[in-house]
DNA sequence: CGTCAAGGCCAG
DNA sequence: CTGGCCTTGACG
């Protein structure tokens, strides 16, 4: 049981402090409870040197903002264009913050990254950190912890594969398209910009404004995975397929099925769209400025937010009031576009179904996060929550999509900070095109059905605390739960939806279709993880292979 | 034939 | 070990 203390650590110290004499014993508990601990220490981490990042980068290069480095087809950076024509364009390294040279493994890097991320995949150097794996990294500091700086050359998405096992010099690699691509795009962005906003000057970030949210495993995601994979490190270096998935985490251009969710399937209104895009175009990230520091103009600011709408003024449980409260609309929002801008900052072409991937992952970390802090679900020992947890997530993320679509203009899909298109609605299905039907199927019947906000946090609930799930110790609580929610949202709808003919149980009626998608949605996920397409070392496929057990 | 990302070299 | 500069060679 000594293991067990240390993997119950964010849920029973941190999260389920109520909890802390329960016991884990099922070796896949520990597993997740594993990960979530170590995801949010390092997202703690994350977030403070994020902070720093942000301010220190933009304010201690006055120089690269005034004249800034061309990185296009001139070539050679020492006789650069007019900034006029560049700016926009000009970068720093995305590992030190030093100047950058070119393309290099897969990204626009500094020479020394460059050098020393060849000289560790070449010479197949092993590092340890003294400190505790998470030294920030920047020009002055880079030489201090070489297991640090290539863990950073990893996570902003240097490349292992594009290092030569056979040393062969010159050429071309598979790489050479991508980078092409990639300089296309910034240029296209540029010239919107400057098409956009003429004369119109960046304004640096205010310091502080991160991920409101809180829940950022960018970073985390890859040390843990990476520090999972440094044991096996020096066997990595030995097994080219090890390599590879340890390269993988990142993004790789040839193993994305791209086409599965890059579906465009064009524009909602115009104006939630331009509210919900998150790249650099036309909102102008300042170069220097870290990825980790951004804003973005939410619609739940404005009157729209379906937090501010209230139904007919009927007699409203106050239950429901209190369910409504445990809802964070923003702090979704905040996660979801935080990491998608984050993971693509700085890059050139990421794989959409990893970053898809990466995305539904943090979604479960918001929503382990709600759950522990919602009524009746607290009150549960870690076990029951566990349980309930993995038997309701797919149900809920799915749930969770439609609401966003419904009630808060979600639009159908998002430019990304590389410029690459992101079809938000592929998380709804889970990655599968194929449920897109049914799912605006259920969409449908919602809309018929007036689906609101209180519905929705019922339904939301009656998903999680299902009595009907197996090995649950609390039944009871759990089912009377359930049943007071279910009356709740019975009055509710005969209440204050009283023209809705039978809208109660229609409601309910939706519950198993709902179910058909989110179960086919982790199918294709499991296949896809069986295929080797997915993240692994990630709570998804943790969750994912929970239920099958 | 120029470009530019690979690998190589070597002073510090 | 680091990192600036050099050489190489497929590709357009």
């Amino acid at each position: 049981m000594s293991q067990t203390s240390e993997h119950r650590k964010y849920f029973n110290e941190e999260i389920f402090e109520k909890d802390l004499v329960l016991d884990l014993s099922s070796e896949n508990s520990k597993k997740v409870f594993n990960l979530i601990s170590l995801e949010l220490q390092s997202s703690e981490q994350d977030f403070q040197t994020g902070l720093s990042e942000g301010s220190l980068e933009f304010e201690a290069t006055p120089e690269t903002a005034t004249r800034p480095m061309s990185v296009d087809s001139g070539g050679d950076l020492r006789t650069a264009d007019p900034p006029d024509i560049k700016e926009g364009i000009q970068e720093l390294c995305p590992v030190c913050g030093d100047k950058v040279s070119g393309y290099h493994y897969g990204l626009l890097t500094c020479e020394s990254c460059k050098g020393f991320f060849k000289r560790t995949v070449q010479n197949k150097k092993v590092y340890t950190c003294v400190a505790d794996r998470s030294c920030h990294i920047d020009k002055s500091q880079r030489k201090r912890c070489p297991f640090c700086r290539f863990q950073k050359c990893l996570e902003v998405g240097m490349k292992l594969e594009a290092v030569r096992a056979d040393r062969m010099r010159g050429g071309r690699n598979k790489f050479g398209p991508m980078y092409k691509r990639d300089r296309a795009r910034k240029m296209q962005i540029v010239r919107e910009r400057q098409f956009c906003s003429p004369g119109e000057t960046p304004t640096p970030p205010a310091n502080g404004v991160i991920y409101p949210g809180g829940h950022q495993i960018t970073g985390a995601e890859i040390a843990l995975t990476y520090s999972a994979a440094t044991g096996t490190f020096q066997e990595t270096v030995k097994h080219d397929i090890q390599i590879q998935q340890v390269s993988s985490l990142t993004s790789s251009p040839d193993s994305s099925p791209n086409s599965q969710i890059n579906t465009s399937l064009g524009f909602g209104n115009l104006q939630s769209e331009k509210l919900w895009t998150i790249s650099s175009n036309g909102v102008s990230i300042p170069q220097a400025m870290s990825p980790k520091a951004y804003q973005f103009e939410s619609l739940l600011n404005s009157e729209s937010s379906s937090l501010n709408n209230t139904v007919s003024s009927g007699k409203m449980p106050p239950i429901l009031s209190d369910l409504v409260q445990s809802l964070d609309d923003k702090e979704w929002q905040s996660a979801l576009f935080g990491l998608l801008q984050n993971q693509t900052y700085n890059q050139c072409e990421v794989d959409l179904f990893e970053l898809l991937c990466k995305v539904l992952d943090q979604s479960l970390f918001t929503q382990v996060d709600w759950a522990r802090n919602s009524a009746f679900f607290k009150e549960l020992k870690v076990d029951d929550q566990m349980k309930l947890l993995q038997n309701s997530w797919s149900d809920l993320l799915v749930l969770d999509h439609i609401h966003q679509r419904m009630h808060n203009n979600l639009p159908e899909e998002t430019q990304l900070a590389n410029g690459q298109k992101f079809d938000l609605l592929s998380l709804a299905i889970l990655g599968s095109q194929s449920l897109a039907e049914p799912l605006f199927a259920v969409i449908s019947k919602l809309n018929d059905l007036r689906f609101d906000l209180h519905d929705y946090v019922c339904i939301k609930f009656l998903i999680l605390l299902n009595p009907d799930v197996r090995g649950i110790v609390n039944r009871r609580l759990v089912s009377d739960a359930h049943d007071q929610i279910r009356q709740a949202l019975f009055d509710f709808c005969v209440n204050c939806h009283s023209n809705t003919v039978d809208k109660f149980s229609k409601l309910l009626g939706l519950i198993p279709d709902l179910r058909a998608i989110s179960s086919r949605g982790e199918d294709f996920l499991y296949l896809k993880h069986l295929n080797g397409c997915a993240p692994t070392q990630t709570l998804l496929m943790e969750m994912l292979h929970a239920k099958r057990r």
